[in-house]
DNA sequence: CGCACGGGCGACCAGCGGACGGTGAGCTT
DNA sequence: AAGCTCACCGTCCGCTGGTCGCCCGTGCG
């Protein structure tokens, strides 16, 4: 099932106290020094939560913004790029996709801020931004406006990728493939089940069929679950 | 290194009985009856070991002959065709090359005779059947004439597709990738690493460094360990 | 028949792709 | 200062791709 647990599920955690020795950061620059606990030798521990910004606009305060997020995913195309080069001299097997192996040439690169949890949490969202710039930095602006949370932004990302979806044949994989930036990334699970579900209700519809699913117009994906 | 051991190593077996239930054979029909022990219900465990057959000979005895192993190629590779229709169907991920997930549909499809051990121990030699059917035909003649046995024509498979790769840039992956048949199969670490051997020698040969490698000429993989 | 050869394939392993949810940063009151 | 919201990312898990070598089928003398 979409949401099934694995057979066991046991998640116990040890402190943490990290040692990594870097301090680029990247994109945006709120490197305020108004932190009192941030002069010895400790460096920052975990990078400061997105907010919902307009393209162009510097996250203000503890925040970082959504073009740091996408570039986060440039940074990562680029280290892939070495990680295939380096492949490629040694005869090694050459990666095509953004891998575990990148996520630790990265790490091993001082870019310690990259990490596999948070890429492939926003894929859909970098894959909107590549697929459709308008319509990304329009969602963007109405979610600021609103003063919607990162999460909710998130989350309405799915939606417009559905539909650019329904136009390209319900081939999710063949989207992401045959675009440059996009085809080196994973397609997050999550948004495959989205379209399928959707390119069942549109063929359940044309079919005539007598089940669920409302009359919904041209990329709607409505009252389906998250 | 080519043949590093992995950290530990332990291989203890335990005993055999198995209780599958499956009739089908493929290509050969070398299913002669003067075996004593097939009669009760015990099917064939194993199946009977390759000889060095030439193109369309059929082999006597208790063996299969070549045309049989490359046929089990052409199996796999529409057991792989069902399994993507199966995964495209259910919006599921949708595998483009022959992976675990295929030999189990394989072997839940009742072609228990087809595994992954004995399918990626010949690939190299479909793939020179492949891309060189001449080349492969002759080479087969050659070692059953010399009464050689299945490892022995096995290993020479190599040397064939080392110079083949030496003529379209050493891409041994875009050689693979290119081939409609060939692509669905991973290329052989083995494979991999005489390409690379190779063509640092004639980098080496080029340049005129002092190394080893004496003059081959195109095509020798000579000295070179397997 | 018994023995030696050689190769089929069960079983193993490091590491992968994928996911979850506990800390704890950060803002509001 | 205290509380409480929410998301970052350490850590887990079912498998994968890849491999080794045991066991036994097989042919020969």
């Amino acid at each position: 099932g979409v949401k099934a647990k694995h057979g066991v599920q046991r998640r116990i955690k040890k402190g943490r106290i990290e040692s990594s020795s870097h301090a680029a950061h990247g994109g945006d620059d709120n490197e305020s020094e108004d932190d009192p606990d941030n002069g010895g030798g400790a460096e920052r521990q975990r990078e400061h939560p997105f907010i919902v910004t307009e393209p162009g606009e510097v996250a203000r305060g503890k925040k970082n913004g959504l073009d740091y997020l996408f570039h986060l995913y440039e940074q990562c195309r680029e280290f892939l790029v070495q990680v295939q080069n380096i492949a490629k001299e040694k005869g090694e097997k050459c990666p095509t996709k953004v891998t575990n192996q990148v996520f630790r040439f990265a790490k091993k690169s001082g870019a310690s801020y990259i990490n596999k949890p948070k890429m492939r949490h926003y894929v859909h969202c970098y894959a909107l931004h590549c697929l459709d710039e308008e319509g990304s930095n329009a969602l963007r602006r109405a979610y600021k406006e609103r003063g919607e949370n990162v999460g909710a932004w998130r989350q309405a990302c799915y939606k417009p990728l559905v539909t650019i979806a329904a136009r390209q044949g319900w081939d999710i994989d063949a989207i992401f493939n045959s675009h440059p930036r996009l085809s080196i990334w994973y397609v997050p699970t999550k948004l495959r089940q989205l379209c399928h579900a959707e390119r069942s209700a549109a063929v359940a519809v044309a079919t005539g069929s007598t089940t669920v699913g409302g009359g919904n117009d041209a990329g709607g994906v409505g009252h389906l679950l998250f």
